[in-house]
DNA sequence: CTGTTAGCGCCTTCAT
DNA sequence: ATGAAGGCGCTAACAG
């Protein structure tokens, strides 16, 4: 129901008759221009709070052609490590002036995930980061719209774009070795999903230090990075002979094999020793307190923006690789053998 | 190294040269305007697709002023409820066609929130959603940008702003009254931090319920939602005598508590039963299963959305409220007192 | 230091 | 069914 008394809302125009002034010396002081004599700014700056002006920035955005608006592309965001590392970036990314705009898909196939994309190059994103950590949703990568920078998270590596990932195979290796160093025989695993980027650089980790050290390496019994999947695993190895510890590829799993495990009336670590992998702020306070892999997801958001505004400022996009190292978090959930 | 052979991106005006109209036909066909000539329509989009047009939504929001961007404020959106919300919120806004640009703050209080208001009115959004579980953003909402549809999740009910809450003195009063079902004679309370809208709705709900029960009122134990918080009030209750029943604000305070009993040597549920708050994913794996109160977010944001919607489209803002009812989870924290 | 002029890329209105 | 004209609110470039 519009009625003929609604006023609209101010416009550059506005403030510059209020103030006796051209609206292109609003526009400077707006942007802080030096030239402008400190009277005028002031009388500017009055008729803008007196009309209550606020600046539109979608007119701006069209003619400099820079929203200063961000997107993400993430995997369900309700997950611990999504949420934190989109934490992460929105911070840095406020900071550096940004909005961010975001998509949370329910599955990165490359379809849907070049389908968000698009979507936030039409409204005009300066860049995106797209959280990639399935080989699907890297294939969306290869065929970005032309001149739009990107950076990609725990990416694969093979797309040429720009990158920041937390060194997997080297936090699976501080959980294997940690085991392996308390005197247990050989390391059980409970992996992520396949076609993550993640579970296989955890199972590659672990292997490897496995193969160097020359133990027999058991079959990985296949997660789904749920509580529930954990719980599965937990009751199977349970049941099998001779084990002694258990690397988990996140907390959550770890969770669900400790549950199966005190069930069972195993006891942990004095029987079993676990690890998991990402220090949930939970996991300190399992019974035990779980024993963990460490990943700073705040550092890999705040490393994400500084590489998508470098392309942004320098218009260019030279391939580069940040890795972050994980780090082992010893609790109780792990034990010397007996 | 702005080259002079950089090519621009294509606009309207390069798909209507290529496909021999006007642009206006072919705004038409891109807006499905129902008077375009079957022909001239695969034509244009022939040219599109030729082109990799790819259409400039800032300067579509500019003429429509609709930016179909909305505004997400929410404090730290780490948190298992905070996270659940926004994808809630995303995934609703999606569907209905909406860009959700984000705020996540790292404190509630009032020039904050109404800061990252008035910069998402700025950037043009068509309305925001403001999660304000504490009072001091509840203030902010007091002050909108005129004009600009917004709606309150966990707010104070007390600014006409349209809002959509979880019962929180409901589920409150469904946990204090299982623990009275079993026996228990009265029930120990771990409560969220001051200021906060759950806080204070759970303390009414518990306290409402012992005091129709005619029991006695302990004096609740402060926390603020972290599991430490809930250590510490585990390790006060563990020294406490005749404490049976323990109510825990939120999960992770609950968890807390039972990893300060079991390093007690009390056993739960057969000494002390416990009831949390959330059913966050891994409660079910706790040890024991904790018992709980399921909110269910994805509705809240849901509703939150549709409340958006209906005054953005209608351009009214009749207050409205839209509660959601949360149920009791119960699993093996709690049992009847011996 | 300040004002004027000319678009940015698109949609709305009116004409054909 | 299609085209032409005008303008959304702002900034860039040039005058003065």
């Amino acid at each position: 129901m519009a009625s003929s008394t609604e006023r609209r809302l101010p416009v550059m125009a506005d403030v510059a008759r209020e103030a006796g002034v051209s609206h292109q010396t609003v526009s400077r002081v707006l942007n802080d221009h030096p030239n402008v004599r400190p009277d005028t700014r002031a009388r500017v700056e009055a008729a803008i709070s007196r009309l209550g002006y606020r600046r539109n920035l979608v007119a701006r955005a069209l003619v400099t052609k820079r929203s200063r608006t961000l997107g993400v592309v993430s995997f369900d965001t309700t997950l611990y490590g999504p949420a934190s590392m989109m934490y992460g970036i929105e911070q840095a990314a406020r900071t550096a002036g940004y909005f961010v705009s975001i998509v949370s898909l329910k599955s990165l196939d490359a379809a849907n995930v070049r389908d968000a994309i698009d979507y936030l190059a039409e409204q005009g994103v300066d860049g995106v980061v797209v959280i990639a950590p399935q080989r699907s949703a890297g294939r969306a990568l290869e065929s970005l719209p032309q001149g739009l920078p990107a950076v990609a998270v725990e990416g694969s590596h093979t797309t040429g774009v720009p990158e920041v990932c937390i060194d997997q195979v080297e936090g699976a290796r501080l959980a294997t070795r940690h085991l392996l160093d308390l005197g247990h025989e050989t390391v059980w695993h409970v992996s992520g999903p396949a076609d993550w980027m993640e579970s296989e650089g955890r199972i590659e980790g672990w292997r490897s230090v496995l193969e160097e050290a020359g133990r027999p390496v058991p079959e990985p019994l296949a997660g789904d990075w749920s509580p529930r999947a954990g719980y599965e695993a937990g009751k199977s190895l349970a049941a099998m002979r001779g084990v002694t510890a258990v690397f988990a590829a996140n907390d959550q799993m770890a969770l669900g094999v400790l549950r199966a495990l005190t069930e069972k009336g195993v006891r942990v670590p004095e029987q079993i020793s676990i690890v998991g992998f990402d220090d949930i702020p939970e996991s300190e306070f399992f019974s035990p307190p779980l024993t963990t892999v460490r990943q700073d997801f705040d550092v890999v958001g705040r490393h994400s923006i500084e590489l998508l505004l470098r392309q942004i400022d320098a218009g260019l996009s030279a391939y580069e690789r940040l890795v972050v190292p994980p780090s082992l978090v010893v609790r109780s959930s792990t034990a010397r053998v007996r």
